[in-house]
DNA sequence: ATTTTTTGTGAGTGATTACTCACTTTCATT
DNA sequence: AATGAAAGTGAGTAATCACTCACAAAAAAT
C-alpha cells in the first residue's frame, strides 16, 4: 500500500488524473526490484512478468519495449522525485534565505539526500548503473542537472563567498567538491560497504566538518 | 603491439612462462573492448570472436564460460596492477620515509592514480559496472584492500597524526575522504563529464588543497 | 619422421530472448 | 442492457544466446 502509492506517484508525470491498474504498479514494482538486483540486461521480460504475477503480453501492452519499461522507471525518478526536492530545498535556502551559514545549508542537504537514498535505494541503484549506457538517461540527468540544481546551487555558493564565509574558489570547483564529498559518503555508505557497521549521524557530522573546512574562509 | 604486451602481462598471473597466441590476445581486447562500451551482459561472445577475428569456439577454447573471460580480466587487474603499484607507492612512504607531509603523498597519489586510469580507463569501467553484479568481483576487491592497501594507508596516517600535521579524526574516516574525494575527481573527471574541458593540473592542485584543508590539523 | 599435444574451427544444439497477436475479460459510458 | 474501449492473456515466433563437438591445422616433443 504504501509502496504502490509511492511508484504510483511516480509514474503520474503527465497526466494529473493517472490510473494505474493494480498489475501496472505489480510490474512496475517488480521490475524496479529485479533490474537493482541483477541489472538491465540481465533481467528477461518474462523474469519480470513472473515476479509481477502477470502474463508476459501485458508488460508489452503498457510499454512497448523493454527498454520503455527502464525509461519509465528511471526518467521521472530523476525529472519528478530529485529535481523538484533538491530545487525546493535550494529555493528555500536562496530566496527565503533561511539558513544562517553554508554549514546549515549543508547539513540540510546532506541529511535531505541521505532519507532519499535510503528510502529508494533500489531506483538510485537502476539510475546509476543504466546510466553509463543508455544516453537518454545520461542526457536526462545532465538536462536537469544544469537547468534546476546547478544554477540555484552557484547562486547559493556565491551567496555565502559574499558573506565571507566561503573561499573564493571558482563556483564549479566548490559545487564539484561539495558535491562528490557526499556523494562519495553516500557511495560508501550504501554501495560498497553497505554491511558495515555505520554510526550514520556521526558519519554525516564528520562529513560536514570535513568538507567545510576544506571549504571555509580563513 | 603497445597493447598486445600491456595485456599479455595481465593474464600472466599464475604461470611467469604464459605464452599467449596472437588470437588469444585478440579476444582479450576484443573482449575489454567491447565491455567496457556496453557493458558484459549486453555482449555477446559472438560479437566478441567477430571482433577478435576468430571463430567463436577458439574463446571457448581458452575459456570455458564467458564469466569465465570476465574474471580473466578483471581479477588480474585487481591483484596485479593495482594492489602491487598502490602497495608500492605507498610503502616507498612508510618505510622510506620519503615524503614529508601528508600533502607529498597525495600529490603523488592522485598523479599517479591518474595516469593509471587515463591509461586503462576501459578496464575500470568494466570493473566499476560489473563490481555490483559478480560476488566474484567484489569479494576480490575487499580482499585486496584489506590486505594491502588499507594496512599501508592507515600507518602512513597515523604517522602524520603523530607529527601534527592531520587532524586526529578516526583513521577510517580520514581514509574514506581522502579516497572518495581523490575518487570523486576521477568520477567526474573520466565518467561523469569526460566530454567536459577540464585543466587537469590546476583541478588536482585544489583537489589537494580542498583536502589538506579539510585534514589539517588547526 | 612420427607421434602427441595444443590451438583453432564452424556448423549445430537446446534454451532463452524480446516481442506479437488473435482472443477474452473487465470496465466505463450510455 | 448494450456497446465500445481498455486491460489482460498465453501460445507462438524468429532471432539470438552461450556453449559443444567432431574434426583440421599447427606446434612441440619424441
Amino acid at each position: 500500500m504504501d509502496e504502490q502509492q509511492w511508484i504510483a506517484n511516480l509514474l503520474k508525470e503527465n497526466d494529473r488524473d493517472a490510473k494505474l491498474t493494480e498489475k501496472q504498479i505489480k510490474i512496475l514494482q517488480a521490475a524496479v526490484e529485479t533490474f537493482a538486483e541483477k541489472g538491465y540486461a540481465s533481467t528477461s521480460t518474462s523474469e519480470i512478468a513472473k515476479k509481477a504475477g502477470v502474463a508476459e503480453g501485458t508488460i508489452f501492452r503498457h510499454y512497448k519495449t523493454k527498454k520503455d519499461l527502464l525509461l519509465a522507471i528511471v526518467i521521472p525518478t530523476l525529472t519528478k522525485v530529485i529535481v523538484p526536492t533538491v530545487a525546493k530545498e535550494f529555493a528555500k535556502d536562496v530566496f527565503e534565505n533561511q539558513y544562517e551559514s553554508y554549514e546549515d545549508f549543508l547539513r540540510a542537504l546532506i541529511k535531505n539526500r541521505y532519507h532519499f537514498i535510503k528510502k529508494n535505494l533500489p531506483l538510485v541503484r537502476i539510475f546509476w548503473q543504466e546510466f553509463a549506457f543508455h544516453p537518454e538517461i545520461k542526457e536526462e540527468f545532465q538536462k536537469a542537472f544544469t537547468e534546476n540544481v546547478y544554477q540555484r546551487f552557484k547562486e547559493m555558493v556565491e551567496q555565502f563567498q559574499e558573506k565571507g564565509e566561503i573561499v573564493e574558489l571558482p563556483t564549479a570547483s566548490i559545487i564539484r567538491m561539495t558535491i562528490t564529498t557526499i556523494g562519495g559518503f553516500f557511495l560508501t555508505r550504501f554501495v560498497i560497504m553497505p554491511e558495515h557497521e555505520w554510526d550514520d549521524e556521526v558519519e554525516i557530522e564528520r562529513t560536514i566538518q570535513f568538507l567545510m573546512n576544506g571549504l571555509r574562509k580563513r
